[in-house]
DNA sequence: TTGTACGCGTTATCAC
DNA sequence: GTGATAACGCGTACAA
């Protein structure tokens, strides 16, 4: 099983293909013996240990690593330390544009700190979690940043129980105890809220998906409804299945048109991005291209298309989120050993035309609509 | 996942703990030691060499299992089998609907033959590019699936010399033959241009980002200008940086004016969805929220919100392209030594209101246009 | 049918 | 300064 790759009386040959030989990268001891000398003065290299390595043994070691094209192999490498850099990503819907720019700042504080993010992309499927959940277990990832939509306590028990530490992203899981981070509620909705308040509608409809077990949506679903009663406003709340939508869009119909028999201004406040993307095909469908004059929308996450349909949206901190997420985690990695912390980030409102100056009789009459 | 408790002499005691003791996840000896036998028999039973192993061994394998929460170490077993399953997938950029729905596809692929992807991300950054490329390498991937745009040749000969299959995915890269799988450029822009010229327009404008070294956008081109040539029509094309967007896009609005002037019905063909979207909010702000009456847009990429702004697209078959390139992978590394191949797959016209009927006269008089 | 011993590529320990 | 050697967790001849 010797390779040493090519020999001082074969020169020239295979100058194209610096790895050892056939396929097989090159190890630690195909360097060693090239280098002349032990594994541990490579390891030794590898690891920063210069400076207690021979000015001249250096120099030996740097050209054979670089004549074989030599990479330590991670898997070897996490298998004698213990730990091999990497963590688990796992994401409940990389189609929503929330998920990819979390991952972003995932990804960047990653690659400032060393480690290599395993994603998992369980496209809203609830075995893919399950079992994507499992494989991280089985890659010895060193730590889970879990966004997900049917995970239950059990599940992250695996973790939690094995000194795994695990950060939740945007939504927290009933029966676990541990840090998260996203965004805060509470207030990114009273905020919108309060925007719509003021620029005269007076009858609000919050749009959300089925709310059962993603706390986010709960809470923002709170969040509107004790705002609207302290600000004395009219409001309710309209759950859409976006799997199955049609009867709770013909509800929405029903309520726009009752509320403007009714001589109100109605606003639609969408609970996130995917639900306002819905939404909005449907006002279309119903009002013409020019539904906008119609109905005024708003939604939490600024989706891309949110600039082209001139819609008002809550930006959320995504990339701070997925910053967070792993800084928490590195610390927990480093010993840290204190109580579990929650972080909440503001949202920030960006205001565009859908919601610009509800005044009554302008924006009616020349349009179409209805 | 029911892990009966613990051994009938300590009855409730520590039953939230399944795991072998402290932290430390169970390892083969462990299940061995628990199941009163050599970790052979452990290995096998693990590997699906059942029937060899006799009725009572196997019940208390099981037991042991299960009371321990076993899982094996994928990279000790990686190490030892000399593949750990780990298909590497490079991605250009998240953003873009695209990659995601084609990585959709990888991953459901990957869930069936047993494989885990392990994703990279470039975020657009060429530097970011180079050093996933890297620690694929570093990992010992197995394969790796490639959609990138700066990478070069010699990037890739690092695994294509190590004997490690690569699969390039919308685009090849020069001097790098291997399998590729993608649109079929040339048949999908001949189907949009013709629908364009047979709806009336004659003035077609195909607007691309710059083709360096990109070689799906340079297809794209010339695919544009054969057809528009071999159909005798007029249409031009524009080069458009979307880092720095505004000169095009003046160079845009002349072009539009001028071939209004000469009462031309233009269409605009944007060569991707982020161009198209970028076109389309600048059409908004000049055109008003009706944009679609003033000037028709197509584009390749069906994103999101092309249903939105009814605009007429060509859907690629992300989802099929993404299970290829899986295919292929997998076929190379059961060991098949065939000729480089590429995969192209046909495109899906989407039609919608924006190419409808370029009628002169009536959709330019009602509308507030210009 | 079951167990033993060795090696995968790396790091840690302890000699020299 | 440097280099053998023993693990890490697992698979696999080979022996029993």
């Amino acid at each position: 099983m010797t390779n040493k790759s090519n020999d001082p009386d074969h020169p020239g040959t295979e100058a194209h293909r610096p790895r050892s030989f056939a396929g097989r990268p090159a190890t630690i001891t195909d360097v060693a013996r090239e280098a002349g000398t032990g594994k541990t003065s490579i390891s030794r290299y590898l690891n920063g240990e210069t400076g207690v390595l021979s000015r001249d043994l250096l120099g030996r070691i740097e050209a054979a690593i670089a004549k074989l094209d030599y990479r330590p192999n991670q898997m070897a490498r996490g298998l004698k330390r213990g730990r091999n850099r990497l963590i688990g990503m796992l994401l409940a819907d990389l189609t929503n544009p929330y998920s990819v720019e979390v991952l972003q700042g995932v990804e960047a504080a990653c690659h400032a700190l060393g480690y290599m993010p395993l994603i998992c992309h369980a496209a809203n499927e609830v075995d893919m979690e399950r079992r994507y959940l499992q494989l991280l277990t089985t890659y010895r990832v060193e730590g889970v940043i879990v966004n997900a939509l049917g995970v239950k306590e059990e599940l992250l028990q695996g973790f939690t129980h094995g000194g795994i530490p695990v950060v939740l992203v945007d939504r927290t899981v009933e029966g676990i105890v541990t840090d998260m981070v996203g965004l805060d509620n509470p207030a990114a909705v009273a905020l919108a809220t309060r925007h719509l308040v003021d620029e005269g509608f007076d009858e609000l409809l919050f749009i959300v998906q089925p709310v059962t077990h993603v706390s986010s949506r709960r809470l923002r679903e709170a969040a509107f409804r004790e705002t609207v009663a302290s600000l004395r406003a009219s409001g309710s709340t309209l759950v859409i299945d976006l799997a199955s939508a049609a009867s709770a869009l013909a509800e929405l119909d029903e309520r726009i048109d009752a509320a403007r028999a009714a001589g109100k201004r109605v606003a639609l406040f969408a609970a996130n991005g995917p639900v306002a993307l819905r939404v909005a095909v449907h006002l279309k469908e119903r009002f013409g291209t020019n539904w906008q004059a119609s109905v005024a929308l708003l939604a939490i996450d600024d989706s891309e298309w949110a600039q082209l349909a001139g819609m008002t949206a809550v930006r959320q901190p995504t990339y701070e989120i997925g910053r967070r997420a792993v800084e928490f985690l590195h610390e927990r990695l480093g010993g840290a050993a204190m109580p579990a912390r929650e972080c909440l980030l503001p949202g920030e409102l960006i205001v565009r035309g859908s919601t610009h100056c509800a005044v009554p009789e302008q924006a009616q009459l020349p349009s179409q609509g209805l």
